[in-house]
DNA sequence: AATGGGACCTGCGCGC
DNA sequence: TGCGCGCAGGTCCCAT
């Protein structure tokens, strides 16, 4: 599942592989992920653009064309993109002036392609809340105040920060001793900035092995990365934990699945 | 206001 | 071996 680092992952791989390449044609293979405009507008219009500045906002990846609109891509669960790609199981390929394929691959059709005026004017975007490196301990401490909900589905929140998924916000509360359920309002002033490093430094640690490869995702290369390996209690339901001689269990909190460890995290 | 559930989807792993 | 089922989770949307 990509999350703030897979994507920045890919954005950096994006901008030394296509910046600045046209797009010569688009080939649709399956139109559900087009989500606007419809499929006969977005190929005329984005054919003969190019690629001028590549963004990412929270887990959004934006390119900005000549044309001065902008295609947006999210990935969600498994969506990928692949460059050089060979068009064979991708659901939108663009051909671009270089005569190689950059294919967006989604199994599962989740994922969503925009191609619009102003990406600034996404609901998704006006409502998207700060990045956890915009933020001082100070602002973190405040935006938890008053919070009564639980800390885990918080931190997934993306209106209240971006980035941060169900893979990293366990990463983040096992490395921050916090247990997943408790109210946000609940931390002590040393456990709300022990948590807001963590964040940080787990998202830091992750982009450095060039994100996460469970389920789906890959680099741009299409090669996995490696964070999975520094995982602490991510997918390791039963197995022993690295702080404790307890093992890490899995509850469903907010309808997702929450590795944590019940002696570490209090 | 906060929370829970369903919808969107497909592939995989499990139990029988 | 094969089939059906539950599950994976980012985001939106609706109901309570």
């Amino acid at each position: 599942m990509p999350e703030l680092p897979e994507v920045e992952t890919i954005k950096r791989e994006l901008e030394k592989a296509v910046l600045g390449k046209k797009i010569v044609d688009v080939i649709v293979n399956n139109s559900k992920v087009i989500r606007e405009p419809k499929r006969e507008d977005f190929v005329k219009r984005l054919k003969n653009t190019v690629i001028k500045n590549i963004l990412r906002k929270g887990k959004l990846l934006i390119f900005e064309l000549s044309s001065r609109k902008s295609l947006t891509i999210h990935l969600k669960m498994t969506g990928q993109l692949i460059y050089p790609g060979d068009g064979t199981t991708s659901r939108v390929s663009f051909k671009l002036s270089d005569g190689k394929l950059l294919d967006f691959n989604d199994n599962r059709l989740f994922g969503e392609l925009r191609l619009i005026d102003n990406w600034q004017n996404l609901k998704f975007i006006k409502e998207l809340g700060p990045e956890p490196f915009g933020l001082t301990g100070e602002k973190f401490k405040q935006m938890l105040a008053n919070k009564k909900t639980k800390i885990k589905p918080l931190l997934m929140n993306q209106t209240f920060m971006s980035g941060v998924g169900n893979l990293y916000a366990a990463e983040a509360l096992f490395r921050a001793k916090i247990h997943p359920e408790r109210p946000a309002l609940s931390l002590t002033e040393k456990e709300k900035e022990k948590l807001f490093q963590e964040i940080k430094s787990v998202l830091l640690e992750a982009i450095k092995y060039k994100g996460s490869s469970v389920d789906q995702y890959v680099q741009l290369s299409g090669k996995s990365g490696d964070y999975v390996k520094c995982h602490r209690v991510y997918g390791r339901e039963g197995k022993p934990c690295f702080g404790c001689k307890g093992k890490v269990k899995r509850i469903s909190l907010g309808g997702r699945g929450t590795y944590f460890c019940p002696i570490c995290q209090k």
